[in-house]
DNA sequence: GTCACAGTATGATAAAAATCATATTTTTAG
DNA sequence: CTAAAAATATGATTTTTATCATACTGTGAC
C-alpha cells in the first residue's frame, strides 16, 4: 500500500502525462513521493462546501458528483465528473474555499497534490501553466455548453439525455445500473423527483427502456436519442 | 487616433495592471504598441461563433452579450458582460474556433492583444500565467454559479433578478435604459418573450416598477429583492 | 424480526409556462 | 416618407410542470 502511494504508476493518468510533457524528472519524482491516496465509499463527501481549498484533487478511479446544498434542503448537481476530469478545478486558483461540494456516486479513489507546491510549479514553468490552463478552460466550457443545451429541452429530454450519458459515455454499454437515486437526477437536470420518475415510467411503457429498480437497459435506443434531441 | 492605439493609457485596464504587476516593461510596450482597439456599434457582431479563434479580446468599454444561436433561430444568452469582465477567456486557451458569439448590447470599444504573442508570455512567465489563470477561474466560475442560481427561480424571480443585475451592477441606479429587448431577456433567463413582457407588465401594474418602452424606473426596490429572491 | 425511513411509484389537482392568436406600436430598410 | 418587419402587448387555450396525497418497497438500525 504505502509502496503504491509513492510512486506514479497510474496507467492513464492524464494528470502524470501533463507533467511528464512539462515538468523536468526531479520535480516530477517529488510530485510522486508527495501525492496522496484517499478511497472514498459510494456516498462518501470528497470535498465539503464552504471548506478551505488546501489540495488539488484529480479523480483517479470511479464516479463523483459536484453539488451544491440548497438553504432549503433542496441540491442542485453542477456536473458529474468521470476519472481524467479533473474534479478540483473550477475554483482551485481563484477562490479560498469550495463554493461546492464533491460526493462519490461510487467508490472512487483520487490522488492529491499539494497545491501550493502545484502553484509553485505553475509559477516557475509558463509551459506547464499553460497545459493546465488550456484543461482547466475545456472544463468548465464543457459545463456552461452542457447546461445551455439541457436548458433547452423539457423533462423528457433531459431525462433520456441523462440516461444516454450513462450509456455512452459512462458505461459504454446499454445495460447498467444507475448510480444515481432518482432524486439525484431531478437535481442535475433541474425538475422534481415525481416528473423524473414519471418520465422512466412512461420510457418503460413506451418500450424505450426497461427497469429493475436501479437497473437500466435501453431498448430503443435511436428513440431515446430523438426525444434527448427534441424533447 | 492612431497615437491612443499606441499607449497604454486606459485608466481602469484591469489588463493593464495584470500585466504590470508580472511583465518587464520591454514586453509590457511591446503589447501596448500592438494591442488594437475596435469600436463597436450597439447590435454590432464583436465575434462570431464558429470563427478561428486569434485574439485575445478584452471590453474597454460599453456592454456586451456572450451568446450563442439555435438552428430553429432561438438563441441564448450566455452571460453579459460590462467593462473589466474579460471576454474571450471561455474558449481562448482550450479551442481553435469560438463557440459562441459575442454582440454588442451598447456601443463598446474592445482593445485586442495577438493570442500568439499572449501565449508564449505565458509560457515564458509562470507568474503572469498564474494570474490569468485566476482571472480565468473567476469569469468561469461566476457564470456557472449564476446559472445554478437562476435555474432555481421561475419567471418572476428572474425578470426581477436581471432588473436588479442591471439597477446595481450595470447602471448604478434605479432609473435606467434597458440595453436589450424583451426578447433577449427571455433568452437569458430561459423563458418566453410573452412571459417576460407579461411579469413586466404584473411588476407594473403592482406598482413595483414603471416602464416607458425600453425606459425602466424601479418604485420598490426592497419588493423587487424579495422577488428575485424567493420568486 | 420489526420499526422507521428513504426511495420509488402513481393519481389528482393546482400552478406555471408555452403556444397560438391578434392588435398596436416602434424600428428599420429602401 | 412609406412599406415591411420587428418589438411590445394582451387574451385565450393547451401543455408542461409542481405540488399534494397516498401507497408500496426495500434497507438499515436496534
Amino acid at each position: 500500500m504505502k509502496e503504491e502511494l509513492i510512486r506514479c504508476d497510474c496507467e492513464h493518468c492524464e494528470l502524470k502525462e501533463l507533467f511528464y510533457y512539462n515538468v523536468d524528472s526531479q520535480e516530477m519524482e517529488h510530485v510522486c513521493h508527495t501525492k496522496v491516496e484517499e478511497y472514498y465509499s459510494k456516498g462518501d463527501v470528497i470535498i465539503e462546501e464552504g471548506q478551505p481549498i488546501d489540495k488539488f484533487t484529480y479523480l483517479k478511479s470511479g464516479l463523483v458528483k459536484l453539488n451544491k446544498q440548497g438553504e432549503d434542503g433542496r441540491g442542485q448537481i453542477i456536473m458529474i465528473a468521470k476519472p481524467f476530469d479533473f474534479v478540483s478545478l473550477l475554483s482551485v486558483f481563484s477562490d479560498t474555499y469550495y463554493n461546492y461540494s464533491v460526493t462519490a456516486l461510487e467508490d472512487s479513489i483520487t490522488c492529491n497534490l499539494d497545491l501550493g507546491n502545484l502553484k509553485r510549479m505553475i509559477r516557475d514553468n509558463g509551459e506547464f501553466a499553460m497545459s493546465i490552463m488550456s484543461k482547466m478552460s475545456k472544463v468548465s466550457d464543457k459545463i456552461i455548453i452542457e447546461n445551455l443545451n439541457i436548458r433547452k429541452k423539457q423533462v423528457h429530454g433531459r431525462v433520456a439525455y441523462l440516461l444516454l450519458f450513462f450509456a455512452e459515455q459512462i458505461y459504454m454499454k446499454d445495460d447498467f445500473e444507475l448510480p444515481v437515486s432518482r432524486r439525484e437526477i431531478a437535481e442535475f437536470i433541474g425538475k422534481t423527483t415525481e416528473n423524473v420518475i414519471r418520465t422512466l415510467s412512461e420510457f418503460r411503457k413506451d418500450g424505450v427502456i426497461k427497469i429493475y429498480g436501479k437497473q437500466i437497459e435501453i431498448i430503443d435506443k435511436e428513440r431515446l436519442r430523438q426525444v434527448a434531441e427534441f424533447g
